[in-house]
DNA sequence: TTTTTAGTTTTTATTTTGAAGAACCAAAAA
DNA sequence: TTTTTGGTTCTTCAAAATAAAAACTAAAAA
């Protein structure tokens, strides 16, 4: 199995918005082949020599792949290999759960408000306002997410 | 000058958000000690004090948060300190280019599925649909950025 | 039962990161 | 002019992350 040039291109680039998100390189880059490879399904072998990384590598980040639900993978009878393959809607998913880390971030900003000193009320009410902010968009976004699913059905 | 124990505590927890967004943790917690000290402007010794972190990590940290205008500095007359401040708003303009970013990611996608094999018609239309899903909450989301400016005014 | 396959775990080496410490520098004060 | 203040830059170091290599293991095949 080869990969054409463009692929190998569009994986080292969906590889590094990967990493971003989190990922150790090696992961970023197996979760983009299981994108842009021919195959949709492939082996733990296919994938370390497609990729030309070690077995340890491989082994590893299918693991955690797995583990934070963005692989999964099937057998096929009469055949003792596993097929990985991405979890497509996990893009889906990741991105509702970005959305809606922002409730956190803004627990934390309304704990700090609460405790503030009420001597410098000029900036008290603008941590105020980026709460309502906040608080605005997390309300309107799961209005979106439900508006989606209604689109969908 | 002090921190009360739940100061401290808050730009633990704040600090540790930052750095998952990208920050170092001097950073994240230089920007967090920005929002919950009680001065609202504090100079370079101050922070370095309250923190207990070297010059060089102060002032590299402070250079970092200016360059990515989360921070700024005011200067008062008859005084060479510079004062530094939290750009509050940057919350905001950070939740947005985090969700615009999206963008981004979606355009690899499409160039993903652009170049797919047409072999795969199931997979590739699971692709389109994450796809169109970004696309729509694109589109909703600079409505709502709108929306929100607009009870602003 | 032995061998092979398909992968996992452990050990080791390499690289990267974060931050300290100290030397350095420019502007203002003395 | 010299000293002090308010930082910046350079060097070094320790710790953490990444991944390779090799040893290991369980299940299936021979």
């Amino acid at each position: 199995m080869e990969l054409r040039e463009k692929q190998k291109e569009l994986i080292e680039k969906l590889g590094v918005v990967n990493e971003k998100s989190g990922m150790t390189p090696v992961e970023g880059r197996v979760l983009a082949l299981l994108l842009i490879s021919d195959e949709t399904e492939l082996t733990f072998d296919d994938i370390r020599e497609l990729l030309d990384i070690s077995k340890s590598a491989t082994s590893n980040a299918l693991n955690i792949l797995q583990k934070t639900q963005k692989i999964e993978y099937i057998t096929k009878s009469g055949d003792r290999k596993r097929y990985f393959r991405s979890k497509l809607y996990s893009w889906q998913k990741d991105t509702e759960a970005q959305l809606l880390g922002m409730s956190y971030v803004n627990n934390i900003l309304k704990e700090i408000l609460s405790i503030r000193t009420p001597k410098t009320q000029k900036f008290n009410l603008e941590l105020k306002e980026v709460i309502d902010y906040m608080d605005f968009m997390q309300n309107e976004l799961s209005q979106l997410f439900k508006k989606w699913q209604d689109i969908k059905s």
